[in-house]
RNA sequence: GCGCCCGUAGCUCAGUCGGAUAGAGCGUUCGCCUCCGGAGCGAAAGGCCACAGGUUCGAAUCCUGUCGGGCGCACCA
C-alpha cells in the first residue's frame, strides 16, 4: 500500500467504471476524469474515510444517490489496508484495517521524491541602515519557514537576501555617522546604535533641512560608486547575526549596486524596449519618459503607463527590479560571488561582489524555474507589475514564474510601527525576552535538566517563530507579548512538548529492550493487536506529505503549523486515553509482547513527523524539556 | 473614486478548488497524577459563519449587492 487515499480513489473509480458498463446511463460520463472526493469521516460517524462519491454520480445519471451508494460499494474491490466499507445513507465509509494501515503509514517517507524544480525565494531584505524590528521578524521567519518547505516538497532551493545598499535609508544612516563625527563605542549592537542615530538625525532634519539634504545625496553617490561597501557591510553582519539567531540562513547576498554594476537594468531595459507596450512618448504627460502599457496584461487600471526610466534619465526602481527579475529566471548573467561568511549551521553564505569569481565551482546560482518573494502586502502592485514584466518579455521556465508571498503589517500593541520615528520595537529585545521567559519555565517545570540554557533557547525562539507562523500571511497581526510570547495553548512548546513525551517513552522502551527502528522494522511487533486508537493517530500521520505539498504549492507555511497543532493534539488524546472504567489502555511499556512493539513503532513514528514538522517551520525540537 | 484583502464563540484564530452535527487556543466552570513527562487530558458553557439575495440534492466555502475595517492607486523606494 503506497497511500491509501489514492488507492481508494483509483478503486472507487474502478467500481464507478463497472457500474456504467452494465448499465450505461450517461455516454459522456467519464470514469477516468471523474473527481472522487475522499475525506476522514466527522467525529462519531462510522468509518476512518469516506466518500460522497454517489451525490456527483446521481445528478449526472439521475438516480438515487444512496441507490448509487449501494452500487458502487457492492463492485469495491477493497484496496490493501482497507477492512470493509459500509454504507451510510449516500455516503460510502471505509473502515481500515488498524494493522495493516498503521504499518503502511509509517513506512511513508516524511518529505516528498526530488521533482528536477529549482525555485528562488528571496526573503528578509532589510534596509541595511538600522535593526531589524518586529515587522521583518514576520519576513524572515515566513520566508525561512517557505524555503524548508519548499525544500521538503521536491524542490532544489536557494534563498536570496536582496541587500538595498544604493537606497536612501542606507544613505541617511552613513551620512549621519560624519555628520555627528560618531565613533563607536562598542554597544549597544552595532545595528541598534546606528538606529539610534538614523532617528537622531531624522529630528535634526527640522533644524538643518538644507545642510543634510545635500549631505545624504553625496553619500548616495558615493553608495552608488560602492566606495562605502564595507561600512554597509559591516551592518548587514549586524543585521545577520539577528536573523541567525532566529535560525535563519541563506545562500546568497545580492548588492543593488552588484545588479546595477553587471547592467541587470540596461540589459532588462533593452529586452523590454522590444516590446511594443514599451514606448517614449513625444508629448504628454509622459514626454522624455520610457513606459510601459500593462493594460494588456491587468485590465481594468485607471492608470495603465508604468514608468520605467524618468524623463530625466533616472530609472525607476521597478527597472532595476525586473532586471534583477530576468537574472533571477536565468535570463542575464554577469553577477560575480564571493565567500561572505559560514553561517551557524556551517553552511557558507556567499555575496555578490564586484572583484568577486563568475563562477562557484559546484554552485549555479539563480535559473530558478520560479521565484517567490517574501514581501509587504503593501508592495503587491509593483510586484504585479515585475510579474507582468516577466510574462510579456516570456518569463521564466514556469509559466507562472514569479509569486509573491504578501503578509500583512505587524502592528504593536494596535500602533503602527515606523523605523523613521524610532517607534518599533527591536527582534533582539524580542528574543531575549522570549528566552528568559522561557527559561523562567523550563527552572520550575525541570529543575535537573542539564541543558537549560540550551532547551529555553529553542523554547523561546520556537514560540516566537510560532507565533508568526500559526494564522495566514494575510492576516494582520497584532503583537503583543503575552499572545507571541505564550508557551501554553497553540503554540511551540505545545508540540515541542509531545515530541519530548514521544522521546521520553521511546528512551525507556529502549531500556526496557524494546525498540523502534525506522520504517516500522520491528519483527516482534504483532500489526493486528492494534485498534481504532492507533488509527486515529495514524490517520494524522499520514496527511504529513499532502500538507507539505498543499503548503508549497500555496505558499502557506501557516499550514504544515496548524497540522504540527493537530498530530501533537491527536497524540496527547491518545497518549491520555482510558478505558470505559477509567483505567489507561494505551501504555507502551505495560502492554503485551507484540502490541507494545506495535505502539512503540507508532510512537516513533508520531515522534520523527512531529520533529519534521517543527524542522519545516525553522523550530527545535529538544528531546528533553 | 478605482483596485486588492479581511469580517467565523467574549478575545485571538483554523476550516474557504461545495459535502455528514462548523473546530482549536485564551478566558470562565467542573473533573483527572496507584499508570511510559500535568508545558498535558476529559467535560460544560459560549455561533442567524457581518447582512441580503442567488446558484445547488447540499453553501462558512461559489456568484451579485450592501454595510463595516485594513491596504494600495507618484516621472518615491
Amino acid at each position: 500500500m503506497k497511500d491509501l487515499v489514492p488507492a481508494l480513489q483509483d478503486a472507487i473509480r474502478n467500481a464507478v467504471r463497472g457500474l456504467l458498463a452494465d448499465a450505461p446511463g450517461d455516454a459522456a460520463l467519464d470514469p477516468d476524469s471523474l473527481d472522487v472526493p475522499v475525506q476522514r469521516v466527522p467525529l462519531d460517524k462510522p468509518g476512518d474515510y469516506g466518500s460522497p462519491v454517489a451525490f456527483v454520480l446521481a445528478k449526472r445519471l439521475r438516480r438515487n444517490p444512496a441507490e448509487l451508494a449501494r452500487a458502487i460499494a457492492e463492485r469495491l474491490a477493497l484496496p490493501e489496508g482497507v477492512d470493509r466499507v459500509e454504507v451510510v445513507g449516500p455516503y460510502l465509509n471505509v473502515f481500515v484495517d488498524p494493522g495493516a494501515f498503521v504499518r503502511a503509514v509509517l513506512r511513508a517517507p516524511l518529505q516528498l521524491p526530488p521533482n528536477g524544480r529549482k525555485v528562488v525565494i528571496e526573503h528578509t531584505s532589510v534596509n541595511p541602515n538600522k535593526e531589524a524590528h518586529v515587522g521583518h521578524l514576520r519576513n524572515i521567519v515566513l520566508g525561512d519557514a517557505l524555503a524548508r518547505i519548499e525544500r521538503a516538497a521536491g524542490y532544489e532551493v536557494e534563498v536570496q537576501n536582496y541587500i538595498d545598499d544604493t537606497g536612501r535609508q542606507a544613505g541617511e544612516t552613513l551620512f549621519a555617522l560624519d555628520y555627528y563625527g560618531a565613533s563607536y563605542p562598542g554597544t549597544p549592537k552595532y545595528d541598534h546604535w546606528l538606529g539610534e542615530l538614523y532617528v537622531r538625525l531624522g529630528q535634526a532634519k527640522e533644524d538643518d533641512a538644507e545642510a543634510i539634504e545635500a549631505g545624504v545625496r553625496t553619500v548616495m553617490h558615493r553608495l552608488e560608486r560602492g566606495e562605502l561597501r564595507s561600512e554597509v557591510e559591516r551592518i548587514v553582519r549586524a543585521q545577520l547575526e539577528t536573523c541567525f539567531a532566529l535560525g535563519a540562513e541563506y545562500d546568497l547576498l545580492v548588492w543593488e549596486s552588484d545588479v546595477v554594476a553587471a547592467g541587470f537594468l540596461q540589459r532588462g531595459l533593452e529586452v523590454l524596449e522590444r516590446l511594443p507596450s514599451v514606448t517614449r512618448p513625444e508629448s504628454g504627460k509622459y514626454a522624455g519618459a520610457l513606459v510601459m502599457d500593462v493594460s494588456e496584461f491587468l485590465p481594468g487600471l485607471e492608470e495603465s503607463q508604468v514608468v520605467l526610466v524618468r524623463s530625466d534619465g533616472n530609472a525607476m526602481y521597478v527597472a532595476k527590479d525586473i532586471g534583477y527579475h530576468l537574472w533571477k529566471v536565468g535570463r542575464l548573467e554577469g553577477l560575480r560571488y564571493a565567500p561572505f561568511t559560514q553561517q551557524p549551521s556551517g553552511a557558507m553564505l556567499w555575496s555578490s561582489a564586484p572583484d568577486g569569481e563568475a563562477s562557484v565551482p559546484g554552485r549555479t546560482f539563480a535559473h530558478g524555474d520560479q521565484a517567490v518573494n517574501v514581501i509587504d502586502a503593501r508592495q503587491s502592485h509593483p510586484q504585479t507589475i515585475v510579474r507582468t514584466a516577466l510574462q510579456m518579455t516570456g518569463g521564466g521556465k514556469d509559466e507562472d514564474s514569479l509569486h509573491h508571498l504578501a503578509y500583512e503589517v505587524v502592528t504593536l500593541e494596535g500602533q503602527a510601527m515606523s523605523g523613521r520615528k524610532g517607534v518599533t520595537l527591536a527582534i533582539d529585545t524580542v528574543i531575549e525576552e522570549a528566552v528568559r521567559r522561557a527559561r523562567a519555565v523550563v527552572l520550575e517545570k525541570q529543575p535537573d535538566l542539564e541543558s537549560a540554557d540550551e532547551v529555553a533557547r529553542a523554547v523561546g525562539v520556537g514560540a516566537l517563530r510560532f507565533a508568526m507562523l500559526k494564522s495566514e500571511a494575510k492576516r494582520v497581526i497584532d503583537f503583543r507579548w503575552e499572545q507571541a510570547l505564550s508557551l501554553a495553548g497553540d503554540s511551540a512548546p505545545y508540540v515541542q512538548y509531545a515530541h519530548a513525551r514521544a522521546c521520553s517513552i521511546l528512551r525507556a522502551a529502549a531500556e526496557a529492550g524494546i525498540e523502534a527502528p525506522a520504517g516500522a522494522d520491528t519483527p516482534d511487533a504483532d500489526w493486528r493487536l492494534l485498534g481504532p486508537l492507533e488509527v486515529a493517530v495514524a490517520r494524522e500521520l499520514a496527511r504529513l506529505p499532502t500538507v507539505i505539498a498543499q503548503a508549497a504549492q500555496t505558499d502557506s507555511p501557516h499550514v504544515v503549523a496548524q497540522y504540527a497543532l493537530d498530530l501533537a493534539t491527536a497524540w496527547n488524546a491518545y497518549y491520555n486515553h482510558r478505558d470505559a472504567s477509567g483505567r489507561p489502555d494505551t501504555s507502551v511499556l505495560r502492554a503485551e509482547p507484540g502490541r507494545r512493539e506495535a505502539r512503540a513503532a507508532l510512537v516513533a513514528g508520531v515522534r520523527d513527523a512531529l520533529a519534521q514538522a517543527l524542522v519545516l517551520l525553522g523550530i527545535e525540537a529538544p528531546e528533553r524539556m
